[in-house]
DNA sequence: ATAAGAGATAAAGTTTACTTGAAGTCAAGG
DNA sequence: CCTTGACTTCAAGTAAACTTTATCTCTTAT
């Protein structure tokens, strides 16, 4: 069992952050001990590095709280929490495309500067 | 020339976001007619569309108010703002390596929810 | 004994990027 | 004439996700 201090340094997430969560209810059953400290398990840790994936691939906190309901609810969510991530998938999959698209803009103006700066360059060399 | 409206149209940008971006000074050169209304040309409409990406692929409004001055200032700062640039596509290309890394932890999860319910599944033949 | 250090809670504050509201201008239509 | 519609500006409001602050408790080292 961990404490919040060995957590923080394990994930590189704040414990103001990881008490936040909590609160909202994106972790559930993160035990105390005797005087009300937090304690972390290996199932605890592993919520947080998916609630971390969730919010690093721009899922909205409401969602994941909505997702965290659900199973608590027990096994017969399991349907609806697997659509969740199906949706999700999809969601990240088009964020992906539109950066490529996105990037290959960036890429245009990067070949236009390398066009200009080379006309310079050549410009410099006749004066 | 092009109204606000016109814009907004065309670009699916809200006209208070416009005239938002372009008083933080992402769009220069924006004309007037003269009573004071806005008119766009073509060349505002590429800068709203680099604008667009700029924002799409995550850069903060300060940093591209910043690549905007330094246009302003004129040839001089062309390889300021392609190092800007190249900056900003090894984001994107991080961006885009972390929704992958993130999407495997999806799949993984839906993998499970696969072996979840097929298992469901075959208990309900038993019963 | 007592002061430091880790952790707790609750409430307020911060940041970023818009968005909305209030009030005014101006050209055109009935 | 005067109202409607499309603008304008400036200021204030909103949403989301943290982050900071204030205050309190408890264990531990001096």
């Amino acid at each position: 069992m961990l404490t919040i201090k060995e957590v923080t340094e394990l994930t590189g997430i704040a414990a103001p952050t990881l008490r936040y969560y909590e609160k909202e209810g994106l972790l559930p059953h993160v035990k105390r001990n005797e005087n009300g400290k937090r304690l972390y398990d290996e199932e605890d840790l592993s919520w947080i590095h998916f609630v971390t994936a969730l919010r690093a691939t721009g899922m909205p906190i409401a969602q994941i709280q909505k997702y965290v309901y659900l199973y608590k609810e027990g096994d017969s969510t399991i349907s609806e929490r697997k659509r969740m991530m199906l949706y999700h998938k999809k969601d990240i999959e088009r964020s992906i495309r539109e950066l490529y698209l996105n990037l290959d803009k960036i890429n245009y103006k990067l070949a236009l500067y390398d066009v200009l700066e080379s006309q310079i360059e050549r410009t410099s060399i006749k004066i």
